[in-house]
DNA sequence: CGGTACGTTGACAAGTTTCAAGGCCAGTGG
DNA sequence: CCACTGGCCTTGAAACTTGTCAACGTACCG
């Protein structure tokens, strides 16, 4: 039953018959990916890619609140988000949510896996999320086969590293309103990679996600933006918010 | 002049005359390390670890206060803790020191690079050090012949992520005394993994490492050992720190 | 239309930083 | 041998930031 299941969720390119081919294949391919520029494949050879479409499954959409990865399950693929965005948190002995971070398009998940070769935490969809998926196995032979393919993922992993020591020692040293500033900076640019607007910012995830995961209070988050948008810094309605003076909330991030 | 100074610095195991072969053979041979249950080669077969001695190389002693990594330089090698113990940091604008982490014996430095191919952050010996090194040439090569070896690598790529975010999110949520005896404990464990006492630990870093590390004061810190001191739970003595009630420090912590 | 989830705001409490002073210890030089 | 110095650590009191608790506003949905 479960197998069946997981059969008929991921669909790789072979799988189908060949009627809608040109449509589904542009889809599934990663040269006709709207993504390219900014997703694994930007580090790889035209061949290389190839090789990479052949080994990528697409997965149905999730709706918001599916989980794609639950915490605790072997590792089994990584992921790359297509459509949509998601978050993914662990729980702490008192059953408290920590979230560790938010997923946009072109973005990778999964890859804190390889630590123990399970997951470590939940990763749920915060609104309808499509994702490329890669299986671990196959994974494994691209590595093995493609040496640039291997280079990306160890250069990947480094960056998730960086990174997220670059938050942890941030959050220890910053204040609220410095946290708020640099969530937006890193957001804003996570966007103008995508092609989209720096300064329109729709937000996915609640005012408790951004706090749980700045190591804050929802009030506290609230009062910061409150503050910022009083001081002209930005405009704020609900989930949209509008950077007026990204220079002014850039100053505010001690790199 | 600068090239003959880093040949001089590092030896590899072919390089040296045959003389004091046995010693020095046992001295770079991994075989014979004493940390070879906690080390790289724990994962490899015999075989594996073989050709990764003769990849291996031995860094002469820095000083405390040399520094093993500059924070900039392009990536070069990876390495690992033989002797002794480093702390790797980060400078903000304002040339604040943020300490990323502590190194002990066993214990692998340089992953980091991996994300932009070069460092980003200084790693200085806390008193005498001496690491293995691994040139990244041949880190490259013994991760296309020796899928072990590979393995481990991104095995260790995604152990040091899921830290780096878990310490993440801990800062965030966690008060000081959490903090420090979050330290203790994560301390105690990697001694205890070494065969060290798990309850005596001698402290390589001051206050203001441990402050700069966990986004506290080093008055802070000062202030909660001497809390827990006058608890009962721990004995202190300048660097020196007994854990008179590990299981009262451990419920400190909520994981 | 009322319910529910989400967001904002205020007042007070709690914890940490800041500022300041002093203790301890090792190394140095008279 | 002792005084002196500098680095490191400890402690106290006041200031400040954030958390806590509570009330209220808003938008969406059946």
């Amino acid at each position: 039953m479960e197998t069946m299941k997981l059969e008929t969720r991921w669909r790789t390119r072979g799988q189908r018959d060949g009627i809608r081919a040109s449509t589904t294949d542009i889809e599934l391919s990663c040269r006709g990916c709207a993504l390219n520029r900014i997703c694994l494949p930007a580090q790889l050879s035209p061949d290389e890619t190839r090789v990479l479409e052949g080994a990528v499954e697409r997965s149905r959409e999730l709706a918001a609140g599916a989980s794609l990865i639950h915490a605790g399950m072997p590792m089994q693929a990584l992921y790359v988000v297509k459509n949509g965005s998601a978050k993914s948190y662990s729980l702490t002995a008192n059953g408290d949510e920590r979230v560790r971070g938010f997923h946009l398009p072109g973005e990778i998940v999964g890859l804190e896996g390889f630590g123990a070769g399970c997951h470590t935490c939940e990763v749920v969809a915060l609104e309808p999320l499509r994702c490329c998926r890669i299986p671990l196995a196959r994974l494994e032979r691209l590595m093995e086969t493609l040496p640039g393919f291997r280079r990306e993922i160890v250069r990947l992993l480094g960056q998730s590293l960086e990174d997220a020591q670059r938050l942890s020692t941030y959050l220890g040293t910053t204040d609220a309103k410095g946290r708020i500033a640099r969530f937006l900076v890193d957001l804003s640019s996570r966007l103008e990679r995508r092609g989209l607007s720096a300064t329109q910012i729709s937000l996915s995830m609640s005012r408790t996600d951004i706090a749980r995961h700045l190591g804050l209070r929802l009030e506290t988050v609230s009062r910061v933006l409150s503050a910022l948008k009083r001081e002209g810094n930005i405009e704020v309605k609900a989930r949209y918010i509008k950077l007026l003076r990204p220079e002014a909330i850039a100053v505010l991030v001690v790199q």
